[in-house]
Formats: structure tokens, sequence, C-alpha cells
DNA sequence: CCACAATTTTAGAGTGACTGCAATTTGGGT
DNA sequence: ACCCAAATTGCAGTCACTCTAAAATTGTGG
């Protein structure tokens, strides 16, 4: 008897709360549904759905709190020889052949994201969770390469690698939310996202060094925004 | 008469209810707080209050909203031949010297920074005002090195930058929470500091590289966490 | 000094998220 | 059938915030 009635009605009356307030705030807007819209929906009294769910917040994120861990074990099976930045490029551009929902490039992922940016409590709550994925990664980095605790080269690392992905998924929804269909945007996603990588790998530089005062030649005002060319290939 | 009556007694009345709601937030801590409160105190009623401020967080924010165009200054400011990074290490570094507000290493700063911990409310603030930041420095990054704007560089080069300031002010910020005087934080911060201008500069490269499967010698598990030390210095 | 209009302030009622408590229902074990 | 614990519910209350309409205040022209 692993698990009784009590707790299956439990499970059940907690996924069809959020199953239906989706549903709600999808066809409606975050905003424009109120607790106790869902909960009379999902006929349970309001007290119910803040049993199951601490903010109105939590009834949309749900699903998404479980993403929080997924950056760090990229990290802890990244294959032999591989270094941190090259185990999320290659996860990304695996994401990308395969649509992956973790970094928002599934069929669909731009009407979520437009709900979200609807609302401006639902988009603080994406930043909290991604700020809690930069802590969870940050925590792997340093466990992995049993860094110093005073060391901020892993928080530092988790942010910009979580930065590059983040940038990588607003690119991409928001040419799906251009209407765009995704054959026209993987081919450009992808070079967008090797270009970030090296950008990653290599490092700024002397990105977007200003001339120096006594400049040698004609070069003005119209050098190329790149600044890594000067570095070395690794592919 | 550039400021008749009416116009200076607004101001005076704007700025009289911000003293008097940060007054009540440091002594009790945001949450402790009520606008009720805050209006009685300033003795307007809650009306005025939010007429003049939008939310409750706003009243404490005010100052800090001003800071959104700094770090773009930073970059337009920069003295010729100088890179993005090496322009924002340098004020850095001459923050720390005058323990500038700007990056949260003012006196008393961790007081101000423990009343922001304390509020989630508060804290989702600084989250968004951050975010803010880091678009008005792709703006201008873009701007400067007319970047096309499918270009994701400067959004990354951005989002990398701040996070470092970020991390940095948090380090310093925690040390001072932690009773610790300037003097002995100060020389630890700016090596920090450097560390992590260094990582931006040079890149993550190989960091955190996993030894390959047949490795060559008795090197397993304790490897260098520095990961630059083949990166071409460029100075 | 006196209206008159624009602006500012205010009171009051209402919405919605969220909390705390006490009462009630429900499921499981005896 | 009986009892205990957990789940659910109703109810009252707090607080941020909105909307509307009624004062109060101020600048202006006669």
């Amino acid at each position: 008897m692993e698990e009784g009635l009590r707790e299956r009605k439990k499970r059940e009356t907690r996924q069809r709360i959020a199953d239906i307030a989706m549903g709600l705030f999808m066809a409606k807007g975050f905003d424009n549904v109120t607790v106790a819209e869902v909960a009379r929906a999902a006929d349970v009294s309001v007290n119910t759905v803040f049993n199951y769910f601490g903010t109105k917040e939590d009834l949309f994120a749900d699903r998404q709190e479980v993403a929080v861990d997924l950056p760090a074990r990229v990290l802890r099976e990244r294959e032999p020889g591989e270094s941190v930045v090259r185990a999320f490029r290659r996860d990304f551009l695996d994401a990308i052949a395969g649509r992956d929902w973790r970094y928002g490039l599934n069929q669909g992922a731009d009407v979520f994201a437009g709900i979200v940016a609807a609302s401006p409590a639902l988009v603080a709550r994406m930043r909290e969770l991604q700020e809690q994925r930069e802590t969870a990664l940050t925590r792997a980095l340093a466990d992995e390469l049993d860094a110093a605790p005073e060391d901020l080269a892993p928080r530092l690392v988790a942010a910009q690698i979580l930065a590059a992905t983040r940038l990588l998924g607003a690119y991409a929804a928001g040419r799906m939310g251009a209407g765009e269909d995704w054959p026209g945007i993987e081919p450009d996603l992808r070079t967008q996202a090797e270009r970030a990588f090296d950008l990653l790998e290599s490092g700024l530089g002397d990105y977007g060094r200003r001339a120096p005062a006594e400049a040698s030649g004609g070069d003005d005002g119209d050098g190329d925004p790149e600044g890594d060319e000067q570095q070395s290939e690794r592919h």
C-alpha cells in the first residue's frame, strides 16, 4: 500500500488545480484571472488552492520549479575531457535539434513567453527562478572543482553561462513570437549560439576597444564590432 | 519664476514622504511598515503617497533609480585605447578606493543590503533594477559599436560585466555584514576584482575541464581550478 | 480683494492576494 | 461503529492598490 486513497486524491486535486489554472491563464492572461476564479473552476475553496500553492505565481510555475537543477546536471554529466563551456555548448546545440523545452525552444513556447511578459509578477518570478538556477549551478561548480569558499569564479562562471543560455532562449522566443517558423529560425539560432559560446570561451578580450588617440590609418568609426578574430579557434 | 509655490511644495512633500518612509524602513524593516503608517507619519493621506510613488517599493528605490544609466556612462567615458572590460575594471578599482555607493561599497551599505535581503519584494525590485541596467548597457554597447540589431554580443557582454560587478558588490556587502572592517576587506576585494575581470577578459577557456578518460599521470580529482593559464595575455 | 479654473489632496468604497482560526468533513486503522 | 489525524472549508481580517467624486489649495485675471 504505497499510496492510499488519501495521497492519491491529494495528488489528483493538486494536479487538477494546476491544470485548470494554467488553462485559465492561457485563455485570459495571468493578471486577468483571480485565485477565486481558479478555485471555483476547480471546485475547491480558495483556501485549498493556497493549501497546495503558496502564491498565485506558484500556480503558474509549478512545472518550471523542476528545471532549477537541470543546468547543474548538465555540468555533472559532461564528458571526460570536456570543459564546462563546451558541455553547455553541446547541450544547447543538442537542445536546438530536439527543440528542448528546457531552453524554451519547444513549439508554443512563445505563447508561454507572451503570457509571462504580460504579467510583471510572472516576469519577476522568472527572474527569481533564474537566480535559483544560478546558485544551484554555482554550488555544483564549486563542488566539482572544490573551489575555496571565497572563490568568486564559480559564481561568475555560472552567471555567464546562464546569461548566455537565457539570451539565446529569449532570441528564439522573440523570433517565434514574431510569427517565423522553426526552419527559418533554427540555422540563425545555431549561428548565434556558436558565437555566444565562442565569446564565452575566448573572453571579452579587448572587445569594443576604443581607437587609440593617434590612430595609424583611415579606420575611423566603422570598425568590425566582433572582437574575437584573433582568438584561437578550437573546434 | 522658474518654480512657483505649487511646484516647490510638491517637491518638498515628495521628499518628506520618501525620507520618512526610509527612516521607518530602516528602523522596522520594509515588510513591517505599512503604507498607511508612512502616510500617517508624513501627515498625508495614503492616496497622496500613491500619488507620488506608484508602489511601496518605489518608496524605497527612489534614489536607486538614478543608478540605472551609470554603467552605460562608464562605457561611454572610457579612455582612448581602452577596451570595455578594462574600462569597468578601472572604474571598479577606483570605486574601491573611494568606497563608491554605486557598487554598494559605501559605509552602511550592509545595513541597506540587510533590509533588502529581509524583504522578498525588495529583492525582486533589485533584480529588476539590475535588468534595467543590463538593457541600458546593452543599448549603449550596441550603439557605440554599431552592432547589427540581431547581434547578441552586446547583450551578452553587458550581462557578463554586470554579473561581475554585482558579485563583487555582494562579496563586499557579505563581509561588511559579517562585521569586518573596511581595511580588512579592501585588499581581498581588490584581489577578487582582479581575478574576476581577468576571467572576463581571458574567457572561460577550458575552465573546469574534466580529466580525459586515459589520463597520463597521477593527476586525479585535484586539478587546478584556474583555467586561463594558456590564454594569450594582451596588455 | 474677489471670483474662476487648474491642480492637489482627500475620503470612501472596492478588489484581490494572502493569513489565521475554528468548525467540519473525510479517510484509515481498530 | 468508533476514533484520530489530515484535508477542506467558511469567515474575518490585513494590506497594497485602484477608482471616483468631493473638498482644499493655489495661480491668474479682473
